[in-house]
DNA sequence: TAAAATTCTGCGAATATTTGCAACAACAAG
DNA sequence: CTTGTTGTTGCAAATATTCGCAGAATTTTA
């Protein structure tokens, strides 16, 4: 345990919700200066495989990720307005069950972003039938 | 429609499965040697934009491209071996409705890449339980 | 301790993909 | 035909992430 992967998981672990590699590098090189975002990436990598963080890809460039002990949970990515909309484990629990089940597949689903449209959007959609020009 | 556009179209078509952006870019550029993978890029997000392609990303830093009028289906991919599985779109769909009625979320559910370890993986890690250097 | 083996790091380069921009082409109006 | 408008391209630069490598730090062995 370097002094280096300490800050890395503290950043994570101090995070609110969601932070991702760029914002975890920023936070280190402010008291560390000489941190390299290889690093970041790597001790990043290296807790996922410990199964302490888990990392998502939210859509439109943004991978985020998340200290496991902060809850499981999943979430619902507007492709139209960006909003995302937490969801619970259960939801797809069924899925992994089935996955398991009929494939004997141990599906990685601890934390996933699900593209779609929202309801907003979708009716803000259908409210402007005439999009034209 | 211009001629860029057309070859990029034929590509994926004519491809037997799967097809990546920079082997989309190969075949094209055999033909017309000044187009510019931008092109290829920015043709195959309107494909996928107009419904008539859809983009995956199957993990490990592999985006493949599939013509939709080839059928629907998902993929389960090894992280430990990489074998990717066929899946059907019926496993994902009661997932998809049940977000459209509890979220009044139209989930992007057309084509996945569902990441996890395969049967065979799993039985060869329980068959070695000594991993040791 | 000293030497050897291992692990971790910073750096710079490679990778895949996206973006801004200016030239170019197609096309409509005058 | 001349002009203006719009959409498409090539190019070069930006982006996020990964990788090889050689040196530093650590741990193991003798
Ligand atoms: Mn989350
Ligand atoms: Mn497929
Ligand atoms: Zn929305
Ligand atoms: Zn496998």
């Amino acid at each position: 345990m370097t002094p280096q992967r300490l800050m890395i998981v503290e950043a994570v672990e101090n995070s609110t919700n969601h932070i991702g590699a760029d914002e975890i590098y920023s936070e280190v090189v402010a008291k560390y200066p000489n941190v390299n975002v290889s690093t970041v990436y790597r001790t990043l990598e290296l807790l996922e495989q410990l199964g302490l963080v888990t990392k998502t890809d939210l859509g439109g460039g943004r991978v985020v990720y998340h200290p496991v002990d902060k809850g499981h949970h999943h979430h619902l990515v507007c492709k139209e307005c960006g909003a995302t909309i937490d969801l619970d484990e259960s939801v797809l629990s069924s899925l992994k069950d089935s996955l398991l089940r009929q494939y004997q597949f141990v599906a990685d689903l601890r934390h996933l972003g699900i593209q779609g449209v929202c309801v907003n959007c979708r009716q803000h959609a259908s409210q402007k039938p005439a999009e034209s020009k």
